[in-house]
DNA sequence: GCAAAATGTCAAG
DNA sequence: TTGACCTTTTGCA
């Protein structure tokens, strides 16, 4: 499920597979109609920005997938079963084929489609390139909530529900202090943290904060409970200060704090 | 067997 | 601020 890192593994995973190959790009569920036009061409490059996927073909021509809150991508080897009515693009080569499967957004666009797509987001912890001080700015002039301006895909790109969260409760920061309250030294404290576990979320494909490895000694993957601190865990008690973490509704989601931790 | 919720975003009012 | 959109999974009869 996607936040920026699910995003990443699977540009990744595509550009490994897929990228410059000829690819079969077909819409089962036909509501992917520009399928037609790239059917059989080579794929050049396959790009994460933020939660934006872009499959880039000859022309400046790009896929734009957003998978929204309930998209997946299955990605396994041929061959590939039968597409059921929910598949909107699959992606075929010799070896492997991908499987799209209710995205918010599956759309053909052009280069300048996807530069007003780029300069619309902010610098993703995840791409090296990002400056880190473009989202600084945004956020020690704004009055908004600190939590409400990390999931601003505008000041911050990749960072969603969860991230957010755990971010700032290893911060130990209140969910609700003005983003202005935030110094230069919090906010790279913040920005690393976020490099660091959505890293780490690229790597093993799932979200782990607290400090503990993905899989116990016997090799068996943690239960999710344990795998955040406050994420999920409503009515639960803070590991560290056994105080009930708490949930509220924040700008339509839900947002889950401890609140003696999170002064 | 069905309702509700879920790691998201956008447009309408 | 609310509703619409898209699909799968979970929890409750």
């Amino acid at each position: 499920m996607p936040e920026g890192h699910t995003i990443h593994r699977i540009a990744g995973q595509h550009r490994t597979r897929f990228s410059g190959e000829a690819v079969s790009v077909t819409s089962p569920q036909g509501r992917f109609l520009e399928a037609d036009r790239l059917d059989g061409r080579e794929l050049k490059a396959v790009e994460a920005y933020g939660k934006h996927l872009l499959y880039e073909f000859d022309g400046r021509r790009y896929v734009h997938v957003h998978l929204g809150l309930f998209g997946k991508v299955r990605t396994a080897q041929q061959p590939a079963p039968r597409a059921g009515p929910t598949v909107r693009m699959r992606l075929s080569v010799d070896e492997w084929y991908a499987d799209l499967v209710g995205p918010t957004r599956c759309r053909l666009i052009d280069g300048d489609q996807r530069s007003t797509l780029l300069s619309r987001l902010g610098p993703d912890p995840l791409r090296r390139s990002a400056d880190p001080h473009l989202a600084f700015e945004r956020i020690s002039r704004s009055r908004q909530p600190i939590a409400a301006l990390l999931m601003d895909q505008s000041v911050v790109a990749g960072i969603g529900n969860v991230y957010r969260a755990e971010l700032l409760y290893r911060a130990r920061l209140n969910p609700y202090r003005p983003g202005s309250d935030t110094d230069l030294e919090a906010w790279t404290q913040i920005w690393e943290d976020a490099r660091t576990l959505m890293r780490a979320g690229v790597r093993s494909g799932r979200i782990v904060t607290t400090e503990i490895r993905d899989r116990d000694n016997q090799g068996r993957i943690v239960r999710a409970s344990d795998a955040h601190y406050v994420y999920g865990r409503t009515g639960r008690w803070c590991r560290t200060c056994q105080t009930e973490i708490r949930a509220a509704d924040l700008a339509g989601r839900t947002l889950y704090w401890c609140p003696k931790c999170q002064r």
